[in-house]
RNA sequence: GGGGAGAUUCCAGAGCGGCCAAAUGGGGCAGACUGUAAAUCUGUUGGGAAACCUUCGAAGGUUCGAAUCCUUCUCUCCCCA
């Protein structure tokens, strides 16, 4: 199976220029996917720009990796509706270094002539100077075709400054450049990207008088509606220690089965058979959660590795126990696996002398432990019927002390089904 | 430079000078139902046990009383030049 149709059956393309898989059939390939340092660490959004790579180059093609180093310091106006703030430098190169590590992360960079590189656009930009790029790169492009793009258009009514109306010839040029130092002739990314990605093959058409091509990929998007890749809480992040192994695992875990089913495809190298097969395993439990297991392990291990998902597992099974079952494996868990296992759970503390004495509910979830903000939440919270120690409902009017520590050491509150908190008690 | 519109609790967006901690929708959280799913229904969504306290861009002022009136300032948007 050729890189597209790969793509292709797992919905991953959105958007393909003619001639593309004619290229691709014809030789090895080079193609590249831009990443921009917006933030110290990729997010789960980028994953599916990263498989894209990975299944260009396990197709046999050569994958490059681009760090938007100059890019960043422009402002890809591309989906946003507002001018946005640059970052200093010295925030830039701290999140460029990031992105970098992690992409090093999931592409083979030793396996011969089509071994991914990973490129900084800064380094061909740092030598270009305004006049030189105004002269040499403006005068291929039209303000009238600029001014057609989408990302432009949009904005017109609000305004843009030159710098971000500027953005899509700096990445074309990347393109370009790329095109004639490392015969670069495919170009792939988001659906927002592809204004951005066509001014570069135009550019590569009139200035370098070569044909290059552009694939992109479709938005992902969630059955429900809301945001992929987003909670509460903000990005899901590759970093653990921005979004921590349990969280991250739990995230995958929780999808809808409608989700689980497209993201198995995008975002694991699953064969069509396998992916069929889980599906109607699934049909036949669904309670089970054979799909969205099978997904969020496979993520899991291949962003965290193996260990950090084993306790993502175990932490997730320790949490959903029910009743004594739970606290039974709680009770025989050594101090090392607790803390590898609750490390992305929240804790607090709380004094064996002020426990001895017991402690009110209400103050016992607010000052004493930390975990709800106010007395008046902790009441609500109560009055919901929502907060469990050690995952029995409690009322109102009880009194917390010594009787409900676990291993003599702690005691696990919980609001809902899936908020956890763990206290220790010192 | 000239003219106009606006800034409200997480977001959007109402808000007669007293009955406004502030309508409504969205989101969040929780409960029921389940499968740690989806859909649906219900409750809740500044702090305080309460009296009451702190909030409506900022600072002053008018008033017994201000998110609502006045002054200045800051910021945003639109139109004209």
């Amino acid at each position: 199976m050729n890189f597209i149709e790969e793509m292709t059956w797992r919905g991953m393309i959105h958007d393909i220029m003619p001639g593309t898989e004619e290229q691709l059939n014809k030789e090895m390939t080079a193609g590249y996917i831009g990443f921009d340092p917006t933030a110290d660490s990729l997010h789960i959004g980028n994953l599916v720009q990263i498989m894209t790579l990975v299944h260009f180059q396990r197709a046999g093609h050569k994958p490059f990796a681009l760090a938007g180093g100059a890019t960043g310091m422009v402002g890809d106006p591309s989906g946003k509706s507002q001018e946005r703030n640059l970052l200093d430098n010295k925030t830039l190169n701290h999140n460029l270094e990031c992105v970098k590590k992690q992409l090093e992360k999931f592409l083979d960079f030793d396996c011969g002539d089509n071994a991914a590189e990973l490129v900084n656009n800064y380094d061909w930009f740092k030598e270009i100077n305004f006049l030189d790029f105004i002269r040499d790169v403006g005068k291929h492009i039209s303000v009238n075709y600029m001014m057609a793009k989408d990302s432009v258009k949009s904005r017109l009514e609000t305004g843009m400054s030159f710098t971000e109306f500027s953005y899509q010839l700096v990445q074309g040029y990347d393109y370009y450049w790329l095109y004639e130092n490392k015969n670069c002739k495919l170009q792939m990314g988001g659906s927002d990207q592809w204004g951005n990605i066509v001014t570069g093959t135009e550019l590569i058409r009139r200035k370098g008088q070569g044909k290059a091509f552009a694939i992109t990929t479709p938005l992902i998007k969630k059955a429900d509606g809301t945001k992929f890749g987003k909670t509460a809480g903000g990005s899901i992040w590759l970093d653990k220690n921005k979004t921590s192994p349990y969280k991250f695992y739990q995230y995958w875990f929780n999808a809808s089965d409608e989700d689980a089913a497209n993201f198995i495809r995008i975002f694991t190298f699953k064969t069509k058979e396998e992916i069929e097969a889980l599906e109607s395993e699934h049909k036949e439990a669904p309670h089970l959660r054979v799909l969205q297991k099978a997904l969020a392990e496979d993520i899991t291990i291949r962003v965290h590795g193996k260990e950090e998902l084993q306790n993502a597992i175990e932490a997730s099974q320790l949490l959903f126990k029910k009743g004594d079952e739970a606290i039974a494996a709680f009770k025989n868990i050594s101090e090392q696996l607790f803390n590898d296992v609750f490390e992305g759970v929240p804790q607090g503390e709380v004094a064996m002398s002020e426990l001895e004495q017991g402690i009110e509910i209400v103050s016992f979830l607010t000052e004493a432990s930390g975990f709800l903000p106010s007395n008046k939440e902790a009441r609500r919270a109560l009055k919901e019927n929502s907060i469990s120690i050690n995952k029995a409902k409690v009322k109102m009017d009880a009194i917390v002390n010594t009787s409900v520590l676990i291993d003599n050491k702690y005691i696990l509150l919980q609001r809902g089904k899936k908020n956890f908190f763990v206290v220790k008690v010192v």
